[in-house]
DNA sequence: CGCTTTATTGAGTCGTTTCAATCAGAGTGG
DNA sequence: CCACTCTGATTGAAACGACTCAATAAAGCG
């Protein structure tokens, strides 16, 4: 979680709000597929899969969302190779995909916050073909993919959100691609950080003030440089007044300047 | 068009076998959109959007699939900015898809062969985000999306088959993210070389003979270096003997060493 | 055929990487 | 409770790869 609040219970206890995830099971049976997801009542509604979708549409959905699942910090949610059968949305924490090259580098390719949805790499060839990591101990809604095609057959909101989410994951990383090709260390970090003050902001955290919850080496490698290069860059934007850095806590200072880079 | 074949003429030709475009059509009216597209008796069914579907599948997706249109060399299929309607199965030619910075730069994020699909940046926001530009002539099936997916609410195959063929552009753009970001100049040559081989070799064409019809510029800016830096690179693997180069006209020697690049 | 665009090649510069040393923080066990 | 270790972060100096600028050659086009 990007959040602003200090420790992890505060996190755990804010999103509690819309996904109930009592601490007693929590600490019990860990992370063994949890039944009871409910759509209607999840603050993420309007974020995720279910955004722009009625009352009954949304009830529908929660049928096929029928079960959700922790998965703690450092673990697998999935790894390349898994045969592919769900999605994921992401209820509460984070988690990065890691694609693995044959020659043994590792590159991240993606954080995902609250609201956001994994896995749909996996549709073309029914397997995955990254690893999900989860960057904190986060849950996920489990949404078979073969139940929510059929239901897509039947509900044409639910459809069209489907077929907007897989494009706007197309357009997204069109957009990193441009990144990693076009712009130089210093103008990729300063993207980076506002992309996800952006991404927090529509989440109701605050856009200025966060934690990363990757490492330097996350962001690297995800941004096409080296973990030194990230860290002196954040470095020099501190200098030059822009944030504020102590180790994962970050303070954006001039969001203007940051975007002119 | 990527294809062996010396002259234009002779590439329009092969595609014609598939794709029924008579010079005639072609030298008239131009660019309007012309009905009769069949699915049926294209070439490139077993490429496209139409693989994997029964002949009354396919016959119910050519019913959707009612135009299909002549880009001129230069010319735009659309442009960031267009509303969107339609998506487009490439029937012969080869399209360029590109990214136009506010800050001016512009950057190529894709090149697309016949049986390929164009489009799907759009449906996310209903708005078209980058430019399709054609590399030469070329012929596209406009396949108008509230139509497609009407059907796919009837058609399970072709539901599932568009829902793989979105899947695969999101790994594909995985995989070039990686590449940018983690190889080196020489690596990404090599890369780009194989990916276009390979995708000749399931078009019926050779895999190790082809002429290149995006300019030098075209192919830095795709893989994220500049002209001099892919010219400069294309020369050294011929004086290497991994290729052959003459221009545009390209020519594979050692696929392996390529490979390890 | 001349004009314009595209491609090639060279030399110097600059940004990023590499290698290496140091520092900070979290978790562990005596 | 404090040394200890391990991982992650920071910073410096040298090396290298890609970029910039520039000049020339080749190819496409009217």
């Amino acid at each position: 979680m990007f959040g602003t609040s200090d420790s992890p219970s505060a996190d755990l206890e804010q999103h509690a709000i819309s996904a109930p995830l009592d601490r007693q099971a929590r600490l019990s049976t860990a992370d063994a597929p949890k039944p009871g997801a409910q759509c209607s009542t999840c603050m993420l509604r309007h974020i995720c899969m279910a955004s722009n979708l009625d009352e009954t549409d949304v009830a529908r959905l929660n049928s096929v969302v029928r079960n959700w699942k922790m998965v703690r910090q450092g673990q697998a949610l999935y790894r390349s190779g898994d045969p592919f059968q769900s999605i994921y949305a992401l209820r509460s924490g984070s988690i990065k995909t890691v694609l693995s090259h044959p020659s043994g580098r590792e590159c991240v390719s993606g954080f995902f916050l609250p609201g956001e949805t994994l896995g749909l790499d996996g549709i073309s060839t029914e397997v995955h073909t990254c690893d999900a990591i989860a960057l904190e101990d986060s849950a996920v809604c489990v949404i078979p993919f073969h139940l929510l095609e059929a239901l897509c057959r039947e509900v044409k909101s639910l459809q069209q959100q489907v077929h907007k989410m897989m494009s706007a994951e197309i357009v997204r990383e069109t957009g990193q691609m441009m990144l990693l090709g076009n712009l130089t260390a210093e103008q990729r970090v300063a993207a980076f950080l506002l992309n996800i003050s952006r991404r927090l902001q529509r989440r109701g955290y605050s856009p200025t003030c966060f934690t990363l919850r990757m490492t330097r080496e996350d962001i690297g490698s995800y941004l096409g440089m080296t973990l030194e290069t990230a860290s002196r860059t954040l470095s020099r934007f501190q200098q030059e007044g822009l944030i504020r850095v102590q180790g994962k806590q970050i303070e954006l200072l001039d969001l203007e300047a940051l975007d002119l880079r």
